[in-house]
DNA sequence: GTAGCCAACATAGTTAACCTAGTTGGCTCA
DNA sequence: TGAGCCAACTAGGTTAACTATGTTGGCTAC
């Protein structure tokens, strides 16, 4: 796998990657992604992250898998989400991050008596 | 794996399942989801299927994980309608506590120990 | 020539195993 | 008593293997 430095989970990592492809229009609507196999090979990561990775993509709607061909970039006119997904994304991670903190804030200011 | 035997893969049938409790109300915002393990069991799935469904329910923003605790309804649940207006709130909830925490921060830091 | 088969490729779903790491409550021992 | 360790929870990340299924292009057989 590859840049893990930043504590991000490597198949958000890519996740993020492609998605950033997407927005800027390194991949257009319509476009092909790169093959599972051949994305595993450009981040030299398991097929497993790929997967991943590509499912978040089309949980957040961003890309449509289609068996057998590939996966495809939505049209941004029927994907009103894709920029939300991204906003969404930002704001989830930093939802876990400031609740983490907050908890570690919260037991450790506990009043003694 | 006994879910229903329709076409719809399994983890997202959970993910359904578990998607219709919280907006129907039986999995109230703060409220804990059952563990993975519990519900493996409930459904009769493996844990894998389990934790993607929980995942999709991540990406989906409707919940959040805390590591070593649990699983979590999200309060911004019950913002089905705009988006946009959705996560305007989030970030400004998210300023708020930022801002509290920092300054709780700051103050307990001037006495160390 | 062409109809049909078939191998190679693609996404998708499922399961299992192993590891990391945070939380909690109880037990032990000084 | 109480401080600290420890076992049993918890979610999360990663990998691998297997299966199912759809697509495509080439080769073969007629």
């Amino acid at each position: 796998m590859m840049v893990k430095h930043t504590g991000r989970p490597g198949y958000l990592q890519i996740a993020d990657d492609l998605r950033a492809q997407i927005r800027g229009g390194a991949l257009a609507p319509g476009a092909p992604l790169p093959s599972t196999a051949q994305l595993a090979e450009q981040y030299d990561a398991s097929l497993s992250l790929v997967k991943m990775a590509v499912g978040v993509l089309r949980t957040e709607g961003l890309v449509v898998g289609q068996q057998g061909k590939g996966v495809f970039v939505r049209d941004a006119a029927e994907t009103p989400a894709d920029e939300i997904a991204e906003l969404r994304a930002a704001v989830q991670e930093l939802s876990v991050r400031l609740a983490r903190v907050e908890e570690q804030l919260a037991t450790s200011t506990e009043r003694p008596s």
